[in-house]
DNA sequence: CGAAACCTTGACTTAGGTCAACAAAAGTGG
DNA sequence: CCACTTTTGTTGACCTAAGTCAAGGTTTCG
């Protein structure tokens, strides 16, 4: 794998810094068409909305979210991303959203024109795009249907492996019912995902931890105390 | 271009009930891969979320919509599909969203097995996808930050050919600006793929009548009287 | 024509937003 | 390591956009 200077925003705010590199997992989807890998360091950009749209990004370790603005400034986080997931196909000349790292990000980057070309890849994409359009919808019943609470019950237990939504196997009501989180977020990146104001999102996590439903070790840390009745209030079951 | 019997839904709900097929456009993007068109009527069922995903579909004429369900009975319509747009890619082994006609309509179906196959086709996915991406995100902008009136507005301006957000040129301020618009949804669709309630629905047209900006000659048929003045009300200008 | 589905409007309620004050962390520079 | 600023998070008081409930009007369809 060889290393790749950050693109330069079309903004030019100068964010974006790549730092020396380390060797990430060498199964990513891209590794075999001679993607480039790039560290980002945590809340960089990787790119806005508008820029021309010149490369696919596969993220292979770290978080980094998708947003839109609204030129009034109210923004919508639009998607997180976990390792495995694509960004960066706009299906236009530009970029739809802009691309922010949550923490310190492994990315690997390969050129659109190439993309065009293999027929792998094509077939990887399908699959990755077709997984993320599953979580949108998933979104789209949250940010359309939910309640406050249900909102942030959905966000703690997406990020519970195997439950929370997709391949959710529903509350268990034995074993083991607790879980370490750690969120990567600001309240205001977390109200800007889930369509709440900083200040709801706040009340909501007090409220949950006063009922003692979680335990807030620090604003990003959380523990989930009882995972059922998390699951519970999600609205999904 | 064979025709095909429709797939009975697990939930054998029987509304979806295949007529005698037309001939649709020919270049569709399933076309050379011998997929078979089959014609639904109004308000039939394509297939329920939950049922196994065998086939792909692709919208060929008239309009589609995919809606979830939580169980309370909640409902959010995730996206109103047009000719061209795919349907039926789950991800996993079944389909993650309802699909419902909203008008009579051509969809050309081909088995799942087959798309795994076909170089070219993934190709076609690839784009599609990518386009109906785009979509969801700037309708979760909608449905997590923007007002009843906007998402209203949004809503019109969507079914306005160049304008109303992707390629939109904004409002222009001259020159023709009015336009005639059928809908083909209730005011209950548009509530659940708004994120309001009917009422919301109903006292927002019923105020853009009001101010003039739009007139209603059917509940189903809206004239834009002034489409500037009501892309100026999407909150994106 | 009558029933059912759909739409509109009004009166009232409420979940979540807004504004404001303060508290707690996290940087920053000496 | 400690003042000091900045950023981030919490809480309370109040407000409002949109939801709920209810009644009545319209359209559609058998």
């Amino acid at each position: 794998m060889a290393y790749l200077e950050v693109a330069t925003s079309a903004h030019g705010a100068g964010m974006a810094r790549v730092t020396p590199p380390v060797c990430a997992s060498d199964k990513t989807n891209f590794s075999e068409f001679g993607g480039k890998i790039a560290r980002y360091e945590a809340h960089s950009l990787v790119y806005y909305e508008g820029d021309p749209a010149r490369r696919l990004y596969e993220l292979v370790k770290g978080s980094v979210m998708l947003y839109k603005l609204l030129p009034d400034g109210r923004r919508q986080v639009v998607e997180v991303l976990r390792p495995g997931d694509i960004f960066g196909l706009a299906g236009g000349d530009e970029y739809d959203c802009t691309a922010e790292t949550l923490t310190e990000a492994d990315v690997q980057e390969i050129d659109l024109r190439q993309v065009e070309r293999s027929d792998d890849l094509q077939r990887t994409l399908t699959k990755c795009l077709t997984n993320q359009m599953r979580v949108l919808h998933e979104h789209a019943v949250l940010l359309g249907r939910k309640s406050a609470v249900e909102r942030v019950a959905s966000f703690f237990m997406h990020l519970v492996p195997e439950r929370g939504g997709l391949g959710c196997v529903g509350p268990r009501d034995e074993g083991e019912d607790s879980f370490d989180l750690q969120l990567h977020m600001t309240r205001q990146e977390i109200a800007d995902y889930l369509g709440l104001t900083i200040e709801t999102v706040s009340r909501v996590v007090s409220d949950l931890k006063r009922r003692g439903v979680i335990r807030v070790d620090k604003a990003d840390r959380i523990h989930l105390n009882k995972v059922c009745t998390l699951c519970h209030m999600t609205g999904m079951h």
